[in-house]
RNA sequence: CGCGGGAUGGAGCAGUUUGGUAGCUCGUCGGGCUCAUAACCCGAAGGUCCCAGGUUCAAGUCCUGGUCCCGCAACCA
């Protein structure tokens, strides 16, 4: 059986990790658990991208290296990963040997597959941002964007990818959702640009960035960056896997991981759904890959504002999942706090809208859906459990195995879709069922009325019911799950603590 | 006509792909309960689904035109 294969985008390392990266790793981490436990295992996959002008740049303003500054920031957002529990299989560097020569050797076949070619061209270049700049994004009077002077025209011989060759089939591959694009909004994005004449043949090396993979044939120019990221994808399970790849083909080389290749989701973020939908599905076909071995869905989410408005530093309203979450452990009392944010994300953001996030929201959210919803029906159902005694009752086996399974069949209907946000409420839904059912059977007048056997069977009922949905919960808030069950087990503890 | 997102009861949001009684959370009001974390349950009020046309037996949902907000300036997913 093939295992799930997750990806997250490889995160640009100009800075510290932000709630933008934390939300796409834990849909990912979400999906990961949800799989390892009810489905053939995953392989989730992600790490950082670290080549390129910009990251040299910062290097050099704080007086490093770029590969000493990577080393630096790369082992920050690995801890940080860490410390929030995302249980990522492998976490990849692009400055990584193994990276490095898969790029190159990507680069390399493409050329012996024809699908590059050399051409000179004229291009804008603005010295003062030492970029590249398109006609498109010239100002009024044909000046740079950024800084007012005229761009110089520079001539460059440069290695050309031909992407005019693969629009067309791989527009006929998105429109049969044989690579499926969710939501549909953005499928519609994709398909219109495929019609657009701005998409052509483009530039897959440069001369002028210096921090890149050297172009093995050409040793003025170094790889593209979006070659070098999106091949991540592939040189990092090869690499995991242990497999060798030099001098063979790619169909054998694929033969080897279709255990996990390729990819069932990729999450990314609406900025590079043009990388992702149309330049990596034909840099692969390029590659020589058919179109069974493509990535099977790209699940495009929106970004965060706070208070309505963009995150900034200037207006002061950064929300940081390091801060909540340590905040959440002040309250809880326990290294749980991450749950309280994990469950947050999940319920205010519809994948592919944009989110809103203010600390007060979150409160708004914990106090009401998991102190006053969950927790409080746990410490019901506990509490009258140790009343009565009858805390280690439950179904017969027979019976929980029948419930338990028609709860699952529910919920990975929801799951299969990705649609966290109806998987969440359905959880809900099925923790205020017990709720209800509590005031319908009135538990305190059966044992007002000695009514001993139908108050061992209701309660039964509920714990058994109590230990299905904390499995549920599992992929979402994994230690609260864990404290679940704990409780059911006879521990005392509170799950979510009021906010007083 | 640069591109994209949005407009649904007081607030925040689902629902629009495949048209068929307008739904959720919070808040408000009334009632109930006592197993529980002043939690929980029942009921009620409150909506021209941005506007104007159109298609249809039927439109929040499809079509046409318009209005108003918000991103595309890197702390960018």
């Amino acid at each position: 059986m093939k295992r799930f294969f997750v990806t997250t985008p490889i995160y640009y390392l100009n800075g510290a990790p932000h709630l933008g990266h934390y939300y796409s790793t834990t849909i990912a981490d979400i999906l990961a658990r949800y799989h390892r436990k009810n489905g053939a295992g995953a392989f989730f996959l992600t790490g950082t991208d670290e080549h390129g002008q910009k990251v040299a740049e910062k290097a050099s303003l704080v007086g490093l290296s770029p590969q000493a500054f990577t080393d630096e920031l790369s082992t920050e957002w690995k801890s940080t990963w860490q410390n929030l529990d995302i249980s990522y299989d492998h976490f990849i560097r692009t400055t990584d040997d193994y990276h490095t020569a898969f790029a190159q050797e990507v680069i390399h076949r493409l050329r012996e597959n024809g699908a590059i070619y050399e051409k000179e061209y004229d291009a804008l270049y603005c010295v003062g941002s030492e970029s590249f700049v398109s006609k498109s994004e010239l100002r009024e009077g044909g000046l740079c964007p950024d800084h007012d002077e005229e761009p110089q025209i520079v001539n460059e011989k440069n290695w050309f990818f031909k992407l005019t060759d693969y629009k067309d089939q791989v527009r006929r591959l998105i429109e049969t959702d044989v690579l499926e694009i969710k939501p549909q909004s953005r499928k519609n994005e994709v398909l219109e640009m495929l019609r657009s004449p701005d998409i052509q043949d483009f530039s897959v090396t440069r001369e002028r960035v210096t921090w890149g993979i050297p172009v093995p044939f050409d040793e003025n120019q170094t790889i593209y960056v979006w070659i070098d990221a999106l091949f991540n994808y592939m040189s990092a399970l090869i690499h995991s896997q242990g497999i060798e790849t030099s001098e063979r083909d790619i169909q054998d080389i694929i033969k080897d991981i279709t255990d996990i290749w390729a990819p069932d989701v990729q999450i990314l973020g609406k900025d590079i759904v043009k990388f992702h939908a149309i330049y990596w599905p034909a840099f692969l076909l390029a590659l020589g890959l058919n179109e069974t071995q493509l990535p099977k869905k790209l699940l495009v989410h929106g970004f965060f504002v706070s208070g309505g408005r963009k995150m900034s530093k200037s207006l002061g309203n950064i929300v940081t999942p390091q801060s909540v979450s340590a905040e959440y452990d002040q309250i809880i009392g326990a290294s749980r706090g991450n749950d309280v944010l994990r469950y947050y994300v999940v319920i205010e953001m519809m994948i592919g809208n944009d989110g809103d996030v203010t600390p007060e929201r979150i409160q708004e959210v914990y106090q009401s859906d998991l102190v006053n919803k969950i927790g409080n029906t746990y410490q019901r159902v506990l509490g009258m459990a140790r009343k009565y005694d009858l805390l280690t009752t439950r179904m017969a086996p027979e019976k929980q195995e029948k419930l338990a399974q028609a709860i699952q069949h529910k919920s990975q209907a929801y799951m299969n879709q990705q649609d966290l946000y109806g998987y969440v409420h359905y959880c809900l839904d099925l923790t205020g069922e017990i709720g209800r059912g509590i005031e319908l059977v009135k538990p305190w007048e059966l044992a007002k009325n000695g009514q001993d056997d139908e108050l061992k069977y209701h309660l039964s009922k509920w714990l058994t019911a109590l230990e299905i949905i904390a499995d549920l919960w599992e992929p979402i808030m994994p230690a609260s799950a864990i404290e679940m069950k704990s409780l059911l087990a006879g521990n005392q503890g509170m799950l979510f603590p009021r906010i007083s």
